[in-house]
This record gives C-alpha cells, structure tokens and sequence, in this order.
RNA sequence: GCCCCGGUAGCUCAGUCGGUCAGAGCGACUGCCUUGUAAGCAGUAGGUCGCGGGUUCAAAUCCCGCCCGGGGCUCCA
C-alpha cells in the first residue's frame, strides 16, 4: 500500500462518472471542496490485506498531530504503483481503511472508488507538506475488520404460513420453536451461538472406524485420504447426483482447477469468497476456490438463444479453501472439498421461481431420504426487498416441503444472491451443518456478461441466475449420513448408512469356515451377479465372532449358512434394518425372496462395485 | 490465526513430582479347536514414547521451538 500525504490550502473534486466494474455509489457530476485538509492518495496493491491498518493509523495520526490538521481526505489513487490489487479486493479493501480509520477517531471524508475524477489541490508550502509512504502486509498475522450484524430481522415461518418474528432474549417462549427442537437448536446456534461440547463429533470416529476416510498428515491441513469402502460411497453419491442433475436437464461439464487471479471475472468472484485461497507461488493463480470461476467463463462462451433457455449446467467441483488452521475439523470443515453444483441460466422469474422451487423440493427429499433423515432444518437468508416480494413463494415451498423454516433478513445485498436457502443437518452433539443450498442471483448476469438472444433478436443479460448444490459437498454429505446414524444409535436403533450407500451391502457368513463355504460362495455369487456388494467371512474364527463383527462393520444384511441351510436349501437372513440394537430379527428365506428383498431394499439407486476381494480374509486392515 | 488439552506398537490406551517404564487389550502372524447369531485357547513378532533442540550422571517423564489431532474463540462464500 503507498500514500501520498500532502498537506493542502485547498482541496477540490469532482466525480465524472465510474469506469471500474466496481464503484462507490456517488452522486454524478457532483463536487466537493475543502480548506486546511490532509489529503491521501491511497493506492492498494497486490498483496494487500488490513494487517497494515495498525501502522498507517499510528502514522498517520502522527502526522496530523504534527501539522495541526484536523480533516483527513482518503483518496483512492492507482497511480502510484503498476502492481494493483483488483478492484474488487480494492473497492472492500479501501472502505474498511476508512471504517478503521473513522473507528479510531479520525476525522475521515472518503472519495468515492471507481469514479473518473477531476481534482485541484493547492499545496501548503512547508517541508513536510509532502509525503510517500509504503507499507507491506505483516505475514501470517492478520487482523479482521469486518462489520457485523448483517441481518436485522429474524422470524420463523411454519407450514400453515403464520409468521413468528423472533427476539433472542425469549427463545424459550415460541410454541413453534418448542414443538421443533431440531429447529429451535437451530436458532440458537444462529442468534446465540453454539453450544460448547467437549467431545469430538461422532462421524470423525466413524469415518476411521468403518474404514471409510481418514486425515493425511502428509498433506496439508483438511486434505483426506479415502479408503476403498469410502471411494465406493463418495462414487455412487456422484452417480447419483449426476442422474438428477441430468434428469433435472443439466449439461454436465468439467472445468480446471486453476484460475488466473489477473483474469478480471476471477478476481471479482475472489472479492466476493474471502479471500481464503491457495495461492501458486511466484504465480498469478490460485486453486479453485468455488464453482463459480469455472461456471461463469465457461457459460460467457457458449451462444445462447431464447430457445435453450433456462440453460442449465451441472458440475462435480473440486473446490479449494484455505481456512483458517484451527476451523478445520473432521469432514465438516476441510480445505479441499467436492461439491455437486448446479447452476440454472434463467430469462425471467417465473422460470427462475420453477427452478427454485423445485431444486428446493429435489433437496428436501435427500435430506429426508439419504443424507440426514428427519434431522434437518431449513433457513433462508434474504434482502428484505425480496422478501416483500416473493413472500407467498417462500410459504408455499415451506407448506411443500412440510417444515418449518427460519428467516434472516438483511437490508442490503452483502452478497451475489437477492436470498438463498439452506438445509442444514442437526447433529446430535448440538451443532448444525449446511448441506444443500439453493440460490438467487441477480447481480452476476451482467457482472460476468452472460447473455442470451432474447425473442426480438436482442442480446440480452440473463437476468436471473439460480446456484444450487445437491448434496453440498460429498464431505459434509458424509459427515451428515454418519451423524444421522449416531441419532440412530442415540435412539436405540441399529447405526447404518443407506442401504444402497453401504459398503457391504449383504455379508454371508458360514458356520464352519471349512464345511459351509462352498455353499456360502454359491449364495454370494448368486448375489454378485446381481450387482449387490456382498463378501464372505471365510476366516478360521466362531460364528458368535463374525456376528458381532459385521454388526460393527455396519452390515444391513447378514446371511447365516451351516449344515441346517445346506441340507434344506435355504437360508438365515438378518435384516438389521430398522432394527433395535440388539433384537435384529433372523428370518427363514430362500435364496429368491433375499434376491427380491435387496431389489426391494436397493429402491433403483445406483449400483457399484466395491475394489475389495469378496473374501474377508483376503481383505488388509487399512486402520 | 489465537487460547486450552492431547500425541506411547497397525488400533484403543496405561505408565510422567526424572532412575527395572518399554506395558496391556484388540489387530497381525503361528499352532490347537471346526465352531449356530456381539468377541474360543495358547504362543510369536511389532515401538526413534509426534519431530528437533536444551537441562541432567540419567528424559516417554522437565524446558524451548515446530508438526499433527480435539475443544473453545474468530470464521463459515
């Protein structure tokens, strides 16, 4: 960061009009003038963050004192360097120097940013009236600036369409609150503040436990590594995003992970997402931090007319966040995460509120049917103009959707979306968890020049650009089914992932590891051929201790064979599904109604192999 | 990033006012047993006590720095 300081007789400018993508807002054509100012010419550069702020008060402060001025003018000036911070990081950048500067008592008058301004200064004539300072940002320390208090207004909305305005002081006196704990944890982690729980969430055990993931001390911070059993889930969760995504009629496209940070729509899209990137070294470039850098580039391109309209494309995002080192925790926070991402190109609202509603409606039923069970909530974030004017849309997805949902209301737009909504997992250590997410952009048409041919062959901006994750990130989706089978568990029933989720989906288990197996290989073959992922415990150890295992393996279906099914040609089947922990019930079938039963069990979800031999014993401990 | 707690065998952990403190269970391996619904019996092999420095005659144990994990802040598009 350079400012020039000069000390003035007199100061005088006047706003022309913007020429940045991003601007103050500002009168047009007005001018101001000042007497016995301090002036600074502020110019950001790469690099730049807020942990300078400490040093250019004290300066600065410093320097008034000195030469007796009361009045300090900031100027935004990007002439005094050729290594520039993009506008987007500047515009934020520049006005939280001001707000810091005025926090502290200083008497601050702003010029606006991104205008093309005429100015005239006449300078006092002593040897300190002109001064350049250069200040560089303190590695690793920095300091955060950021005003709070987005939202204003808080109510919950229930499915009959009452609405509750809530005040946090009285969290405890709302019948619509009471008779919805999960929603009810769910405002008070919003108003209050989470709960502190001493123990680690279930799912970090669970996911080491069941062999699905675990960290990678050779890797950075929130980089996992995933074991067969988890690659088979993390793959049949794609299958199946990508089958609604197609039905839904996404494109399916594929984008780099590496972005150029002097690519003007990059850097925006980077003001706007925190500024927690994976920065190359000694490169202009970072790792992808969102779906959005790849979507938007890749849509500007493609010739849209009326005809294809809404478009819609779909993308598995690999996406990159350096968070904070103390904030990353199991597979709820991570710094390299997938997301299933939807985005739809909409030419007006109606269309827009379609898509909206019925993504919305798509999500609700996997937070019911896969990821979270009855354990989830819904909450909506939105400028309050929108609200005014979407309010009976809002209600009739919450009548649809039959849940109860909590309202945030700002009065500006702090970010790209007029409002969105959230479905967030409630874990049963208290905490809630963002999964899926449907989104209303308004501002990104035209910020990123995505155009269409409209019906009197007019380019026109897409107005509406709806953004939609299915299942969030295939971490958090994880973690999600995990903590819903630590409910399962908290409630007395038996813990297991979906059905067509689980690793094992069926385990034969022989009496005799010597007598039976034959017989036990026919059974599973039957069930291979199928597609079912089945294995059989072939080890050299008594059945009391195969059972207790595959119960600990979370293994829905377990087939017992011995001497009695190999002489009568039937089997012992234990559906452990839905099943109290302890009073699995074993049932007499043949080997077509357990057949009939996992194509019944499996609903036409997807189906994948598991790359791990059929063969207990031939399987290695990965933990 | 900050504060608190932790890191001992593949896993779960015991052992720490410095001195038989290199330990258990599970797992793995070998042998016996041939098993009927939550864990048969015996034996064997596994460890730079997270990493690096320091103090001391002597360090898993005390001190400093770092790495990794958990909790709490801050944060959460």
């Amino acid at each position: 960061m350079k400012i020039l300081l000069l000390d003035t007789e007199k100061f005088e400018f006047k706003a022309i009009e913007p020429e940045s993508s991003v601007y103050d807002e500002f009168e047009k054509g007005k001018s101001e003038s000042f007497r016995d100012v301090l002036v600074a010419f502020v110019t950001l550069e790469k690099g730049d963050d807020d942990s300078v702020f400490d040093n250019v008060l004290s300066d600065i402060s410093d320097y008034m004192s000195k030469i007796g001025r009361k009045d300090l003018i900031i100027y935004p000036y990007a002439h005094l360097s050729d290594e520039l911070l993009p506008s987007s990081q500047a515009i934020k950048l520049y006005n939280s120097l001001v707000d810091f500067l005025k926090k502290n008592g200083i008497n601050v008058i702003k010029a606006p940013f991104g205008w093309n301004k005429s100015y005239t200064v006449q300078i006092k004539g002593h040897p300190l009236a002109e001064s350049l300072r250069t200040y560089k940002a303190k590695k690793g320390k920095k300091v955060s600036f950021t005003p709070k208090e987005k939202f204003y207004k808080f109510f919950v909305i229930d499915s009959e369409g009452n609405e509750y305005e809530i005040f946090k002081e009285k969290l405890d006196e709302y019948d619509v609150l009471n008779k919805n704990p999960a929603l009810k944890r769910f405002v008070q982690n919003e108003l209050i503040g989470k709960e502190t729980h001493k123990e680690e969430p279930a799912h970090i055990k669970y996911m080491r436990k069941l062999e699905l993931v675990d960290y990678c001390p050779e890797s950075d911070i929130g980089h996992l590594k995933w074991f067969p059993k988890g690659v088979v889930i993390r793959d049949l969760i794609l299958d199946y995003a990508e089958q609604l995504a197609m039905e839904w009629g996404a494109i399916k496209m594929q984008n780099p992970l590496i972005y150029r940070t002097d690519v003007e729509a990059i850097a925006l899209l980077q003001g706007e997402f925190h500024e927690r990137d994976y920065k190359i070294e000694g490169e202009d470039m970072v790792l992808r931090f969102a779906s959005d850098p790849g979507a938007f580039p890749f849509v500007q391109k493609v010739s849209l007319s009326y005809r294809q309209m809404p478009f819609k494309v779909y993308e598995e995002a690999q996406c990159f966040r350096k968070e904070q080192s103390g904030e990353v925790v199991g597979l709820m926070r991570v710094r390299s995460f997938l997301m299933t991402d939807h985005h739809a190109f909409c030419q007006n609202e109606e269309i827009a509120k379609k898509e909206y509603y019925e993504l919305s409606k798509l999500f609700a039923k996997l937070m019911n049917d896969i990821i979270s069970g009855e354990h989830w909530v819904l909450g909506f974030e939105i400028v309050d103009e929108y609200y005014e004017k979407y309010k009976d849309f809002f209600k009739q997805i919450i009548k649809d959707i039959k849940k109860p949902a909590f309202f945030k209301l700002m009065n500006r737009m702090t970010h790209y979306y007029a409002f969105k909504n959230e479905f967030q997992a409630i874990f049963p250590d208290g905490n809630n968890l963002q999964i899926s997410t449907v989104q209303w952009d308004v501002k990104n048409g035209e910020r990123f020049n995505l155009t269409y041919m409209n019906e009197e062959g007019k380019k026109v901006f897409v107005p509406i650009i709806i953004h939609a994750s299915s299942f969030g990130s295939i971490e958090r989706a994880l973690a999600s089914m995990l903590e819903s089978a630590a409910w399962q568990e908290k409630e007395g029933n038996v813990p297991l992932l979906p059905f067509w989720l689980s690793p094992e989906q069926v385990r034969v288990l022989p009496v005799s590891s010597i007598e039976h197996l034959e017989y036990a290989k026919k059974i599973a073959n039957e069930i291979d051929k199928k597609g079912f992922r089945v294995s059989i415990d072939d080890r050299d150890i008594t059945l009391g201790k195969k059972v207790a295992e595959a119960k600990s393996d979370w293994v829905p279906i377990l087939v017992v064979v011995g001497a009695k099914e190999v002489q009568s040609g039937r089997l012992n089947v234990v559906n452990r599904i839905g099943a109290k922990i302890g009073k699995e019930p074993s049932v007499e079938m043949s080997i077509e109604d357990l057949l009939s039963l996992l194509d019944k069990l499996q609903a036409g979800m997807p189906k994948r192999k598991l790359s791990l031999s059929m063969y207990l014993s031939k399987r290695p401990k990965f933990i």
